[in-house]
DNA sequence: CTGTTAGCGCTTTCAT
DNA sequence: ATGAAAGCGCTAACAG
């Protein structure tokens, strides 16, 4: 909107052209709302016969006021009404809170960051704190411009699923004093809180499982390996193979999966090799339904395994049902929010990280034995 | 959190008690920030050695400024740094934006509410606006607890799917000049623009499809009719029975379904009746997911009809596919952010109902015939 | 107990 | 072209 909402300092982009004074300068006087002004501590003090500063002790149960004249205050404030300013409240208070937090995840529709955006929620609004939420797409500039945005609205804490390896634009936040938890994903080299999913560990009991089921040539789908969770959970597969005596085989191993349409066309290539897989991880929810689209057009969803970590809705429902190394999203944002309110109330010490365990769900597709 | 935040006016309640006063009054001293204040105008101004009026000037391309003194100003801004502060600004400004708005939704975990959370994003963020978000859980008094807490921070718009029938709390925003547009459902008696599906005429369309196939006796499983959408729906399921010349038969009714389960029973008792439905028509996307659930373990999922109102991930790789009434929540919620940013830009004129047509999706499910 | 003054960071208005 | 002063709505720090 107006171009000085970026952030004017320190090299982030300023206005980006086009967009500029977007919305113009005046609103059209056409339709003129009925009610300009929302009342103010001082129109209820007019009203009330008083001074605004006993409002203000009345609507702060500050205390210090005689009984009639707070009898006054409130029936003022009863008949015009007196809705809070929270943004006049914080310029002025010593700390500064808006009762307000930014969360910032991969993409809101994906079912997993909803599923994290509804539990932060939920610890939030009981404490009459709102949240600000944004989609980054794994896009390092986007994450900084709404860092700066949310900033710029003075959020009293962030809870950030980063992309991206650079965390200064986050560092500075929490020098400027204002916590930051990561969810999801740890960003290294910050000194911040953070919770996630047991990754390696978890990818590694999903592969044990195909390979106790006799698997020896299992492929692997991930997303960009640059991104932290699909690192680790192609580590936890490797880890698994190692232990059972069995190299990675690279030809098995297919990374930078961006969509259900990519998992899709990897496994059909893979399943047209000479010697094909017998099963496959997905190491992402919407990778394994492509994974599954593509084994069911080659007709060989009965024949070859399949184990996906993160749990789908419907995935029970399948025949055969998928077989996932399920994360517990609620868990993970609701510890989340709590680490943030208690960093926010001042709680010190060292940063934390607080692993969320994964738990196997066996429902088919992942005890399919190989078929040769 | 601090209890004056909530609204003083007009009877809605105040502080609740245990929650006053929540984070305490100071902040802890441990662990300081190392930097405790972000800069300001003034910062800015004393280190290019001018006014902060100037620095005003430069940041917001006031021109009137000359180019030697504009160089400094930017020199100090890129050494210093200079966040900006919405706050304070809007709290001056004649237009009192804060470049934000507020998103309302049934459950920003539900696939539907999600989609169109990231469509609003979508457009909002390129504008430089974000994006307050909330879930309501058909909650009435969530639902204007959270409106005050909005227009506590100064929303310069509000985007809402209305839990409940009675609407003043919006009609104050409006009449305060805080455009409101309403999603998926049209708040009655409202002078708001507002988004739906074309949701009797899909229903309509969807229970016309297995008549087609030669149904008789189609089910109808629908959430609480108060909800304007399972109305609607349960509306198009009876006009497309009248047309037929059926009559609804109140037996293969049922209402006020609120979860998967809640599905999965009612259709688990319709299939234990004497004369058993041999098609039914589910008018929400998790009480499709429950019914299927009961179809399966009845195993009458290849014999018994469905058809479900609102699409769902993996749907089409179910045996059978399920057969739907698809919603395109993107173009809700893009439509519905587009709407308020041009109130938001002052456009006048009657509020306008805007309806996204909804598209049949033939998988299988919707495609059996009657087995009788 | 009550009110006055100052000032948060910024834009507006008005001088210069 | 530049700056000083006022003030948005509120809380903090002092009066009385």
């Amino acid at each position: 909107m107006y171009d000085n909402v970026a952030d004017h300092g320190r090299g982030t982009r300023r206005c980006d052209g086009a967009r500029c004074d977007l919305w113009g300068v005046v609103m059209s006087a056409q339709d003129p709302p009925i009610e300009v002004r929302r009342p103010t501590m001082r129109d209820v003090a007019i009203r009330a016969g008083t001074s605004f500063k006993t409002v203000s002790r009345v609507v702060n149960d500050e205390g210090g006021v005689s009984v009639e004249l707070e009898r006054r205050v409130r029936a003022a404030i009863a008949e015009i009404g007196l809705p809070p300013h929270v943004g006049a409240r914080s310029l002025r208070r010593t700390d500064r809170r808006t009762a307000t937090i930014g969360l910032l995840l991969e993409d809101v529709a994906n079912p997993f960051s909803a599923a994290v955006a509804r539990a932060v929620e939920d610890v939030a609004v009981p404490r009459g704190v709102i949240v600000y939420s944004a989609s980054l797409d794994e896009d390092p500039a986007r994450e900084r411009a709404l860092v700066t945005q949310f900033a710029a609205r003075g959020v009293d804490g962030l809870v950030v699923a980063p992309a991206g390896a650079e965390h200064e634009h986050l560092a500075a936040e929490l020098r400027a004093g204002t916590p930051v938890v990561c969810v999801d994903r740890i960003a290294t080299g910050l000194a911040a809180d953070a919770v996630v999913s047991t990754n390696d560990t978890g990818a590694a009991e999903g592969v044990r499982h195909l390979l106790a089921a006799g698997h020896r040539r299992i492929a692997f789908l991930g997303d960009r390996p640059t991104i932290a969770t699909a690192a680790q959970r192609f580590a936890g597969y490797a880890d698994a193979l190692r232990e059972a005596g069995l190299p990675v085989d690279p030809a098995l191993v297919v990374e930078g999966l961006r969509s259900p349409s990519d998992a899709d066309g990897a496994v059909t290539t893979l399943l047209g090799r000479r010697d094909p897989p017998t099963a496959a991880f997905t190491a992402q929810n919407l990778l394994t339904a492509g994974a599954v689209r593509a084994l069911r057009r080659a007709r060989v969803h009965r024949r070859v395994a399949l184990v996906g970590f993160d749990d789908i809705l419907l995935a029970d429902l399948l025949d055969p049902g998928i077989t996932v190394v399920a994360q517990d999203p609620e868990a993970i944002g609701r510890i989340a929010a709590e680490l943030l309110f208690d960093r926010i109330a001042g709680g010190a010490g060292e940063p934390q990280v607080r692993f969320v365990p994964t738990t196997l769900i066996r429902r088919g597709s992942g005890e399919i034995p190989p078929a040769d």
